[in-house]
DNA sequence: ACTTTTGTTAACCATTTGGTTAAACTATAT
DNA sequence: ATATAGTTTAACCAAATGGTTAACAAAAGT
């Protein structure tokens, strides 16, 4: 009964379905599709994940769980707040230039089902930011970084780090460059994101 | 041949569309879902638009072309470059609080099928930062502002804005606020997104 | 008055799509 | 060797879906 085999066919499954999940979202998928990208017959989807509703509920697990930690790690080490935005910055960028269809199709699921958030939330390793946010509002109060809520900074965080992957087509036209150029920029912000906010927080 | 009658008909199909496509997308959204929103049969929405895809790209460029002036007047303006950032931030988040679907459904399809924006190029008004990228440069020649690259700092303008609706579902879990909470969050933004921003370049 | 154009609907159609079934195949244990 | 449990497939199926047709109603033009 143990798993000793190599479970390939499940993860060549998962990670096809990811592939095609990530590019058309879940409405726009194709079980047929799916199973042809992972070299399969499509009964055999059904077999693994019995609907397509399950299949895509893995790989978004799959997916959040890939993200989450980092922020998780990040924002509640004991290193000092700038040291933190540095790093979450650097950390980030890299992954998501390895993964740049993870963030948009995340952040778009949870639009079109703002109830899976709550499933989310109950699950082990939800990030949480109480940690930093008392980090932040100490610094404000000890008068080392200029007044702003933490929820404010954290928001900023996070839009500088990942809309300029989500909103990438449409940057790209309007500054009217191409993908190489792009990445070059998304290269750069690894760490002039963080020195951008620090200098917009720091007396 | 006048359009004098009220084009009601035609009128209430984009508006229900619009509603439909943007809390679906254009995979996820029912031709039948559509007409039933918009209170009439469903061959009337072919009679009006022929297929879906065409429905679609009707709704998208009235979506587009609600945003893009925005941003076009703003960025062309005489305005100096804080004054730029400053209005720019308020506008736009005054009028997404009024249409909170706007953005994410924009980026979204975008995403899905990014050789759209070519074809949005191609059309009058599509958003140009030419003026505004002269004027940073300018600002940091003369030692005004600190060094940065037109490019980034726009992507952070544009980030900094757009982003917290974008990511509302996810930033509220993180935060673990409340809807109206989160709301009067982003109405604080209007102003404070802006000397957020300065406050990182200012010298 | 009547003809033509425009608007609207119910019924229909072909295709796509998620899902099922039963049979075949493979490996493993006995 | 053979029974057994797990894996894979081809063939099906019912429902959903985008789109069409033909008939009809309402304006608009003459």
């Amino acid at each position: 009964m143990n798993k000793v085999k190599d479970t390939t066919t499940e993860t060549d499954i998962l990670n096809a379905a990811k592939r095609i999940f990530q590019h058309k979202g879940m409405a726009g998928a194709r079980m047929q599709e799916i199973a042809d990208e992972a070299g399969i017959n499509k009964a055999l989807l059904h077999y693994y994940f019995r609907s397509k509703q399950l299949l895509f509920e893995a790989v978004f697990k799959m997916a959040f769980s890939m993200l989450a930690p980092q922020l998780n790690e990040v924002m509640n080490a004991d290193s000092s707040l700038f040291e933190k935005i540095r790093k979450f910055s650097n950390n980030y960028i890299s992954f998501v230039l390895k993964h740049p269809y993870l963030p948009n199709f995340i952040i778009q699921e949870l639009n079109r089902n703002p109830e899976f958030v709550e499933k989310l939330i109950a699950e082990d390793h939800f990030p949480n930011i109480e940690k930093f946010k008392k980090q932040v509002n100490d610094k404000v109060t000890e008068g080392t970084i200029k007044p702003i809520k933490p929820e404010q900074l954290f928001i900023n965080i996070m839009a500088l780090n990942i809309f300029p992957f989500i909103g990438a087509p449409l940057l790209k036209g309007f500054i009217n460059i191409e993908n190489q150029t792009y990445n070059q920029l998304m290269e750069d912000r690894k760490t002039e994101v963080a020195e951008f906010i620090i200098n917009a927080i720091k007396i």
